[in-house]
Formats: structure tokens, sequence, C-alpha cells
DNA sequence: TCTAAAATAGGAACACGTTCCAGTTCACCG
DNA sequence: CGGTGAACTGGAACGTGTTCCTATTTTAGA
């Protein structure tokens, strides 16, 4: 549980060795996208990535670790297509409930997929907490970033907290629509809500 | 799926009907006290329990609706403990944090148990909405009540928005801190924060 | 009290996540 | 080039959630 792992974190390894990655992530993708979270069976997605099951585990420990990984990266082109064409908005409340609702309209658009990643995430116990923190890290930035899209110097705790706030609404009003107690429209007045409440300019 | 759920809510069923159910969730209890999640199994809760796995099953359609609904007789446990012995504070935002620093306190006496209970609750999928909502209607109901502890007679939109942000927030650290992620000082300090942040009397 | 229906017991069987192993291939070092 | 260890393949095997089936017991109604 401490060796071994060298591809954990963000390992090179062989040029072999990133495509194979990509292409378990891309089955894993496709399989969610299809089926959700059941359609993601560790036999389905080694045979669609074209390696052996035993070689899937070398890459990702688990089914969770496989999903979260799959979020994580979901997550970082989010965070650059949000980087590359910043939302408008005049105050902060404005342009983080338009980074949001950006966000969220994406994934609302496939539902299947949404529902995996999001339960995985949900469900992940304490060996995915590397994976988690980076998701988490992802979210609050994206956030804090809507909050001030200038090169910006200092985030202060406040900030921070405020960012974390609306992130955990967030995820909750996520979870909520995944499950399907909660509509799409619910959803996304949910989240403006919170962010109008915590961030009164 | 629909008609043969003669016990899905809270019908009542016989005296050996409601003894069997709360043998049951005595069980199951008690294993994820004892192991967590992964302790709960649905052949050890049946023996435990002394009832057949398929007795089991009649009862609770899944161990996720087993867990939650053990999850929601606790929740009405500790309503009903807040409603006998009111926290104290002066402003709403105190109260409101009094009483969830009691009841986290509560749970992480038995961290086992709220491992199960809380990954249970987070990975509960559309088929588990009913056992979820309730549990969801249980905690804002414990959050506006400590928001106005007199008999009150109305509540504002704003009142149960601010009370959900405030239970998503605290699902979210509940999460944090069952994972690893957040210790407990932590996720008491990020319900406070957040509390003082949507409740500024 | 007798009988039909419902509930329960007991346990086999199946699905999928996970582990493990024997054999094969691949990459690198001398 | 040959050898060595790591990585990969293919698939068997195991554990636990879930389903299903038959025999037995309990319950409710006539």
């Amino acid at each position: 549980m401490s060796s071994a792992n060298s591809l954990a974190v963000d390992d090179l390894g062989s040029a072999a060795q990133r495509d194979r990655r990509k292409r378990i992530l891309d089955a894993t993708i496709a399989l969610a996208s299809q089926g959700g979270f059941d359609a993601v069976q560790m036999r389905a997605v080694a045979e669609q990535a074209d390696v052996a099951l035993g070689t899937l585990y070398r890459y990702f420990p688990s089914k969770i670790h496989l999903l979260v990984s799959a979020l994580q990266r979901e997550f970082e082109r989010t965070e650059v297509a949000l980087r590359d064409k910043p939302v408008d908005g005049d105050t902060a409340a404005d342009r983080v409930i338009n980074a949001l609702k950006r966000t969220t309209r994406g994934m609302q658009s496939d539902p299947q997929l949404t529902e995996a990643l999001t339960r995985a995430f949900m469900f992940a116990d304490a060996s995915v907490a590397a994976e988690i923190h980076q998701v988490g890290m992802l979210l609050t930035a994206m956030v804090t970033r809507a909050m001030y899209p200038e090169g910006h110097e200092e985030l202060t705790d406040e900030d921070v907290s405020i960012a974390q706030v609306i992130g955990d609404v967030w995820l909750s009003a996520l979870v909520g629509w995944v499950t399907g107690r909660t509509s799409a429209a619910e959803t996304g007045q949910r989240i403006e809500v919170a962010v109008r409440l915590v961030l009164r300019d």
C-alpha cells in the first residue's frame, strides 16, 4: 500500500502506458455515458479498453478510483474551458451563477455519465481521499476564478470559505438531481439562491 | 415495483412484523457501529436479527434502503432529543451552530456507524428517493427549529432556503469527515463559517 | 375449527467487484 | 545480441449483494 503505485498520481510512464490509461478512461466514460454507474463494469471496461482485467486494476485499484479519476479528467477539461471562455456578469454572484449554470448544463446533457461520476464521488471512502481532494480543489478554483476573473492577487480566508460553501451546495444539489429528487430547474434555482445568500455584494 | 410494498412506508403490519422490523434495524445499527458500511452484510444482518435472508429483503429491498431507513430512525431520535432539550443561544446563528454541533458530536462518537449511514445516504439512487427525502425534511426541520425555537407561525421561502443551504454544507462536511479528508475540528469550523455566512442577524 | 392466502425459513444460484496465478511479451542493461 | 525483471494477458476463483424456489408456519376469514 505504499510502494508499487508507480502510476498512482500522475506518474509519467511510457507513451504506451499513457495511451493505455487514456483508453481505459475513454472506455469508462463511454460506458458510463451509455448506462450510468451500473454499466461501468470492470470486465466491460477492460474489454472495451483492450486491456486485461488485471491490468485495469494495476492502473486503477478499484471501480471508485476509476470513476473518480474519470471525473477528475472531465473536470479539468471543464476548468480549462471556463478559463478560455470566462463567464460574464457584473457582480461576483452573477459570474459564479453563470459559471455553475454552464457547468451544470453540461453535466445535465449527459445524465447517465453525471450519475455515474457523481455517485462514485459521493461513495468514495478514505482510500480515494487524494483524488477527491483534487476534484474539490478544482471546484473551488472554478468558483473563486468566477468571483475574481482578473489575474487576482490574494484570496482571503472568507473568499475560500464562500467558495467552499458554494461548492458544497452545488454537490448536494447535483446529488438531488441525480437521484431524481429535484428537477433541473429546481437544481439551478437552489444554486442561485445559495450563491446570492453568501455573495451579497 | 408498485404494489407488493405493504411495508414500504410506515405501513403498520402486525406486532410481530413491527418487532421484526425493529430487530432488523437494531442488528443493522449494531453491525454498522462495530465495522462500518462493509460490516453490514445482508446475511449477517439476517442472522443477527434472527430472520431469513428472503425476509430481510421483503422488509428492505436493498442494503441501501436498509441503511437509509436506519439513518432515518436515528435521525428521528435526534430530532426528538433536540425538541426535548432545545439548544440555547442568543441569535439564530448561535442556536443553529449549537444544534448542529451537538448532533455532529453525537455522530462522531460512533465513527463507524456514521460512516455506514452517511455513505449509504450519499450512494442512494432514485429508488431510495422517498426515504432520502424524509431524511432531508428532518434535517431542515431541525435547522429551522433551531432558527425559531418558539412555536413558530410561518417560515418564509428564504428561511427554508437558508436551512437547505446549511443542511447541504453539513452533509458535505460530514462526508469530508467520514472519508478522512477533514478532522472533527475542521468539520465544526466549516459548518460554523457557513452558518454565519447565511445567517447574519 | 377448518381452510386458503400470506409470510417466513432455509438455502441454492447468479452477477459483479476483486484477487490471484501461470504463462507470455516487452523494455532496458550488460 | 542475450538475459532479466517488470508489465501484460487470459482466466479461474472468491466474497457479498441480490434473486429465486420449495417447504413450512402463521394469519385471517368463513
